[in-house]
DNA sequence: TCAACGGTTTTTGTATACAAGATGGAAGAA
DNA sequence: TTCTTCCATCTTGTATACAAAAACCGTTGA
């Protein structure tokens, strides 16, 4: 848990990459909701750092998608609508299928131990009925078929895509039995996995994450009046 | 061709997407090969401005992968050996796949329009000779399909994908033959789009995709004195 | 009352200055 | 001769200073 790849890209220093993952939380966490100007100035005093390796860590936020940055105006938390959020859920599915699907052919051994390993652990988290005890267990479920599927730049690209909707999903757990289907759901998956069969193994991740996605939906609906269209 | 969604992440100042661009160029075209090392004050001469600017170029240009920072070292060319790069065009196959199977089901007739004269483009090309006049036209058609998924987060991160691998793709094309069996794939994709069939359009792109990395795959093998394994 | 204008102030973008870690080479010991 | 150590130098990382653009705000005129 130390010397991790980051998912995301190289940092250019170390102060710069402990401002980035404060902010990213933040922002993740609706310290900064969405539409919020950074101000370089304010987030310099709040670190007591100067206002260089802020603009850095901004920059960087900046190439994540978390914030844009316009010249000259500064740089805003990005909107991120439910349209482009079912979206990006559409893509992860595909990254996920892929994954999967690469897993099921290439996995060694070893890697089988890893992944049943962690769908043990999700069982435990199950059972202790804790949510974030289960969210932590689902991603080392999913980083061990991430980093199955062989493909190192694939597995790089989910990890980064899985961290932008991660405060989405956190929430998205939340919603009634959600974690009990969720990790049925790996069963099946954990089981084509191991057969090899790399359809099944595909199709089930693909239909794993796009009902995050419907759920995430619903739920957003739900808070709505009625109706909502674009 | 002026007001381009840039394929990129928002930028932070002007000059500094201008350095970044230039930078990019000249690391794809071999004026800075891999492993080379930037250096900043180097940089700064070159282009006139101080370190700051190209700090911000270099921090972009870490984040879109083609350099890596290495804090305290310096910024390096990344290497991207021929293993990653495989690894690149799977996804990129399975990105295109996935625009496929979408645009089948979702284009419009407007979008139906824009794809065919983008393939006719592509036919003059073809019978000009001039490869990198088929480059241009097919870059025209292959963003016809990357918009015309609908889904507008997909299309982003296919058009960044593609313009990593966009030195490699150039390179490639030069193969005997490869424009002409790329047109005749171009010929399907289109049919199959049309026709509304996804799943012949996505295995249609899958293939046109995959089989530029494997032809990729046997023009740096043909470079090599022989049998070189990893 | 409202809109247009102009100046002030704030904030970004760039340059420069300074601090600290990394690199490389010379000198000395085994 | 070769390895190690120490020091000079170079380069990155951060802070500060300055320039310019944008936002703000009160004034003026209709």
């Amino acid at each position: 848990m130390s010397t991790e790849t980051a998912p995301h890209a190289p940092t250019a220093t170390r102060t710069a990459k402990a401002l980035r993952e404060v902010l990213e939380e933040d922002i993740a966490g609706g310290v900064y909701p969405p539409g919020t100007r950074l101000d370089e100035a304010s987030l310099a005093r709040r670190f007591a750092v100067s206002r260089t390796p802020i603009r850095e860590a901004l920059i960087e936020l900046a190439a994540s998608g978390l914030i844009e940055i316009r010249p000259r105006r500064g740089a805003f938390v990005r909107e991120i609508g439910i349209r482009r959020l079912i979206e990006m859920f559409e893509v992860m599915a595909e990254l996920e299928a892929m994954c999967g699907r690469l897993a099921a052919r290439r996995m060694t051994a070893d890697e089988h131990t890893r992944l049943v390993a962690a769908h043990e652990a999700c069982a435990r988290a199950t059972e202790s009925g804790d949510p974030s005890a289960y969210f932590e267990a689902n991603g080392q479920f999913h980083e061990a078929i991430y980093s199955g599927s062989g493909n190192e730049f694939l597995a790089e690209q989910a990890r980064v895509l899985q961290s932008r909707l991660k405060p989405y999903r956190r929430l998205q757990l939340h919603v009634r039995n959600r974690v009990g289907t969720s990790f049925q759901e790996h069963e099946a998956i954990v089981a084509a996995i191991l057969d090899g069969d790399d359809a099944r193994a595909e199709e089930a991740l693909r239909a794993h994450i796009l009902i995050q996605g419907e759920r995430f939906n619903d739920f957003v609906a739900s808070l709505r009046p009625r109706g909502g269209a674009g």
